[in-house]
DNA sequence: ATCTAGATTATAATAATTCTAAACTATTGA
DNA sequence: TCAATAGTTTAGAATTATTATAATCTAGAT
């Protein structure tokens, strides 16, 4: 999480043009306490209305997709219609409720570390995810 | 994996009417050794291939999704741009190429049985998936 | 101040999925 | 056996997320 930074020098440190774009983006995803989970939709929205101007949505999508690659953004692996994205781009797993579509974070102590034991010839792990689907307890009853 | 089986019979006791597209669905999804991974097109390819004639794109959707509220087919998270699913509906986890896109199951003795230390009130936990991607060693040296 | 590569934008294009309403069919029971 | 009906299938339209395009704009270098 990058905070109370000077976000036009760490847009420039990644090599990405600090427009005013850009910059508020920067703001509105990681000037803040918590990290948070977002879709490009959730984010149009919060950009907009803190700008109190229109964003375009290739933008958005240009830009996220800029910051996933730099590292600052991570995609989350849920199949859902939509992608979700995460301001905590360190290893850590996920609850998702199906109830709410609600993500929340697992800290460290949440899951114990998984152990991989299996390894495929001239491939590197890249990533390893867990997800914990849950849903009300009613709704399974019925 | 439900193999050799009476299809028609099968279909009845879910509750779903053995229809021509329905058994032909069940041929191409369960008869064979081995269970395996596909996206509705995927599958719309094979079963027009089988029959010989096609299938409406509307009737695949409605019967995978019967089949995986049945439980005869898993929904895997993968964050792509379509959904994939699993004739394997046991508890497992997936290795998934980011060259190739390809899905490979681990299994069981691949990964420990995941451990998870926390539970959400009100909430019960309905799937624990590891996703595992991985990609080719010299992609990530450039 | 001017130039230019890179950004932004509105809009069109694409692709996966869901919806719809008409035609069809498996089952029921007369 | 056959008609009634409830559930299915279907083609195509609608919807939604995402990507592509091409014109306009702008940050940074000269």
């Amino acid at each position: 999480m990058v905070k109370n930074c000077n976000f036009v020098e760490k847009l420039r440190d990644l090599g990405l043009r600090p427009t005013k774009q850009r910059v508020k983006m920067c703001e509105v995803l990681f000037n803040r306490e918590k990290t948070f989970h977002f879709t490009i939709n959730d984010l149009v929205k919060m950009i907009s209305e803190e700008m109190n101007e229109k964003i375009s949505l290739a933008t958005v999508y240009n830009t996220v997709h800029a910051f996933q690659k730099k590292g600052y953004l991570k995609e989350i692996s849920i199949n859902s219609d939509k992608s979700y994205f995460d301001t905590n781009t360190s290893v850590h797993h996920h609850f998702y409720d199906e109830d709410t579509h609600q993500l929340i974070d697992c800290d460290e102590n949440d899951i114990d570390p998984v152990n991989i034991k299996k390894n495929i010839t001239g491939k590197k792990i890249n990533s390893v995810e867990v997800l914990v689907k849950v849903a009300s307890d009613n709704q399974n009853q019925k």
